[in-house]
DNA sequence: TTGTACGCGTTATCAC
DNA sequence: GTGATAACGCGTACAA
């Protein structure tokens, strides 16, 4: 239990060096003959001395950190997402400055972000402000929005293909002979859910089907039930529910299940979004459209560590292609 | 979009004063005239100035950094708790320095959240190595564990009345009369495990019963199935099994249910801990122990931030009441 | 290969 | 009140 951390001065006290040379014994690929690197560790093993890194990130002008700002994390989908992303940065060296952005003076936090020079920003939150990202990417801060994007190219982003997985519901739709499909939207200003909508319609209009209705569910649990039942009390009722994630489609196989007593698949699919762990549950087995989480946390780090070694990349949008997987709720 | 992000001494220069003006100007409490202050202000806001964080740390010898090291977080109660904890510490003006402890190199990366100099570290993560915390709190880090207690008072530390819990779970089954109780522990060698345990079977000594069985699921949902079969195999079979947390909770109940036809709660009983999300769903309505995660993340906190003012407190373990939530999963 | 000297951006101390 | 000056701990030209 020593009262203060050593510093490289320490170090090189005890070892009877400069305290470049400890540094270097510290620098992959530094001028230090074996013996000196030698001495200098075993005299940071006595002291239990560990490179300061704020220091360092002060000389060098980069702080090896990366800010996550993240949110919905009662959403096992970006639960998981945020685990991914750190387990992948923190395997690469980087430190992960978390902002959770649930409070209400998310743009007070932001510069604080900053403030601790974080060398790029990664922001997997299809429900944040668009704003927060053009202010960061003006900044001239490598910024990478996951799960989103924005028209106009302005900041850089790898999302899932919402048209194709949107495209993939109306075909298995329509093959297994729905007329009535209806689409629950998460939240209107979010790319994600506007595209998987319209790769749904798309796709009916092409084999001749018309949407039979839409409804919005804020991605949430409780106003996604709320449209549910306006939606099973149309009359005719729709044979089938496309729901913008697996959230709401939780909530609607409950509703017409449980509310309705509606036989699913039998009279009504319902197919979810992202392919979160709690649809392959027992009691749920909701057939949803996978996004390739693992992929697109790997594609967003590599963009945004690809700006970070200043190669010279515009601003990208990555597509990462969907996949369906048929459970129980569908036919 | 500037070249380079502006420092104290370019606002000095525009403000036509010295580089400790600038600093005053930031800190809450200094001497400074109105005037120059306003100055100050007004030349920082044209260079879009902001104070750099790594710079007042390494002078300050504090970084303002707290470090959290989670895991899990395929659980909701521990990615709530992340949440919740990251959002109290970040309205006190803290940073969080995240740390995934899932990857095998686990021990390598603790003391690179220590080379950022974090003021203090939270380990939320019943399934951490205890080795950790020790460790962490050898090198003279405040250290508080969330979840988790250590023997011998070595680290402080915050959990639920997990006796408490367990004995609540006992008095229910009893006086719902009970009589086959088995109990279904998460990790032999975590307190939380232990003490739900021993809550339940010395408060269903106390009233004459003898716990029935006791098997072992590693909290977590394949593990805790395979474990619940076991125990319904038995002959005779139980009558009341208590999770000692909700995931393998929720998997016993559809194991019961969908695998072995038992109508619960008639013919049998089921208790989850920890009264996470998906308890309160529709199709589980499952009767579990709340712990009451926000006043465990404010006492923790409340905890840390009282080491860090160098509040002279021992090692101290706090416990919070636990609830008992009844729903559908007892009669 | 090694050491010296300076810079990174900020705060604390001390005269003025 | 204000402005020099010295830390804070480390990386790195540059000289040796």
């Amino acid at each position: 239990m020593q009262k203060k951390t050593a510093s490289s001065a320490d170090v090189a006290r005890l070892a009877g060096v400069s305290r470049s040379a400890v540094s270097r014994a510290y620098t992959p690929g530094a001028y230090v003959s074996p013996e000196t690197r030698q001495k200098v560790l075993a005299a940071a093993e006595m002291l239990s001395y560990r490179p300061n890194a704020i220091a360092r990130s002060l000389s060098k002008q980069s702080s090896q950190l990366i800010g996550i700002v993240a949110s919905n994390l009662d959403n096992p989908f970006y639960a998981q997402m945020l685990s991914t992303l750190s387990k992948m940065l923190q395997q690469q060296g980087y430190g992960i400055l978390l902002l959770i952005a649930e409070t209400p003076d998310i743009d007070g936090l932001i510069p604080r972000l900053l403030s601790y020079q974080v060398d790029g920003v990664i922001l997997p939150a299809a429900t944040l402000g668009s704003q927060i990202a053009i202010e960061l990417q003006r900044s001239g801060k490598p910024v990478v929005l996951v799960n989103r994007y924005l028209r106009h190219d302005v900041v850089s982003s790898v999302s899932g293909d919402n048209i194709g997985g949107g495209a993939a519901v109306a075909d298995l739709l329509v093959r297994t002979g729905h007329q009535r499909v209806a689409y629950l939207a998460g939240l209107d200003d979010t790319s994600s859910s506007r595209d998987r909508g319209r790769g749904l319609k798309d796709q009916l209009a092409r084999q001749r089907v018309a949407l039979y209705a839409e409804d919005v569910g804020q991605y949430e649990r409780e106003p996604g039930a709320v449209a549910v039942r306006r939606l099973l009390s149309l009359t005719p009722r729709p044979d089938a529910i496309f729901c913008a994630n697996d959230t709401m489609a939780l909530a609607a196989l409950e509703v017409a299940r449980l509310e309705f007593g509606i036989d699913v698949p039998r009279d009504l699919a319902i197919v979810g979004y992202d392919n979160s762990a709690p649809t392959a549950w027992p009691f749920y087995q909701l057939t949803s459209v996978d996004q390739n989480l693992p992929e697109m946390a790997r594609i967003a780090i590599e963009l945004l560590t690809g700006k970070l070694a200043g190669r010279p990349s515009g601003i990208d949008h990555v597509t990462v292609p969907a996949r369906l997987v048929e459970r129980a709720t569908t036919r």
